[in-house]
DNA sequence: CCGATTGTTCGACAATCATAAAACAATATT
DNA sequence: AATATTGTTTTATGATTGTCGAACAATCGG
C-alpha cells in the first residue's frame, strides 16, 4: 500500500495551488473531480496525455494541496481537498471552477 | 510613443491568468496595484528583480489581460483591469487578491 | 545639446516543466 | 502460478521560464 505525502492546510500556498491550476489539464482533471463529487480513479476520468504523465499531474495538484490520493486496491482514488481549501483560500476554487464552466478555458492550450 | 499589444477581454484565457498570477513577483505587483487603487508607473512599485526582468513580467501580465499599460513621458503607467476581468471571470481575480492579504504566500518563493 | 530618467529589447544561461516510453510494483483475476 | 489491471518511477528530451547585464530608445530638465 503506497503512502503519499500530503501537505497540511497550512502548508498550502496560493502561488504553488494557483500554478498547479495553470495547466490546462490539470485544469479540466479538477473540474471533472468536482462535478464527478465524490472520489474516483485517476482512470476514471479522460485526458489527452500518457498515464506517466498524468501520474506527473496528479503529483503537481497532491503537492499543492488540491486534491487527495489513497491507494486501494490496484487503483489510487483521487478526491477534491474542497473543505480544506476553500478554508485557506475562500472563494478562489469556486470562483475557477465557475470560471471554468462558463468558458472553454480548458483543452486547447 | 509605445504601443503594446492588449488582448480584448474576450481573449483572455483562464489558463493564462492562473499562469500570471502564480510567480510571486508578479503577483506581489498585482496586489500593490490593486491596493494602490490608480494607475502606477513600473518604478513606483518596489519589487526584488532586475528592471528587465520587471519588464518580462509586465509583458506576462498584459499578455495575460490583467494589467494595462499605457506610456506617458518616459514611464510606463500601469493599472488594473479590474472590471473586465471581474466580467469575464467573476470572483476569481477578488478571491486571490484577498487571499494574498490574507496569507504570506508572496515574497518568498 | 547634453545628461538624467524610465523602460524596453536583446542575448545568454540555469532551472523548471510537460511530455512520453520503458521498466517496475502491487494487487486482482483466472 | 500466470496474466491482467492500475498506476508509479526512471530516464530522456524539447520547450518554456525567470533571471540578469548590456545596449538601446524615448522623453524630460537643464
Amino acid at each position: 500500500m503506497k503512502r503519499y505525502p500530503h501537505p497540511t492546510a497550512d502548508q498550502f500556498t496560493l502561488t504553488a495551488v494557483l500554478h498547479a491550476l495553470s495547466d490546462p489539464v490539470r485544469l479540466n482533471y479538477v473540474q471533472c473531480l468536482a462535478n464527478l463529487g465524490c472520489e474516483q480513479p485517476c482512470g476514471a476520468i479522460a485526458t489527452p496525455v500518457a498515464k506517466s504523465t498524468m501520474s506527473h499531474h496528479l503529483r503537481v495538484l497532491r503537492e499543492a494541496g488540491i486534491i487527495r490520493i489513497r491507494t486501494e486496491g490496484t487503483q489510487s482514488l483521487t478526491s477534491l481537498r474542497w473543505e480544506e481549501l476553500e478554508a485557506r483560500f475562500p472563494g478562489v476554487m469556486s470562483a475557477v471552477l465557475k470560471a471554468v464552466d462558463s468558458t472553454d478555458a480548458v483543452g486547447k492550450k
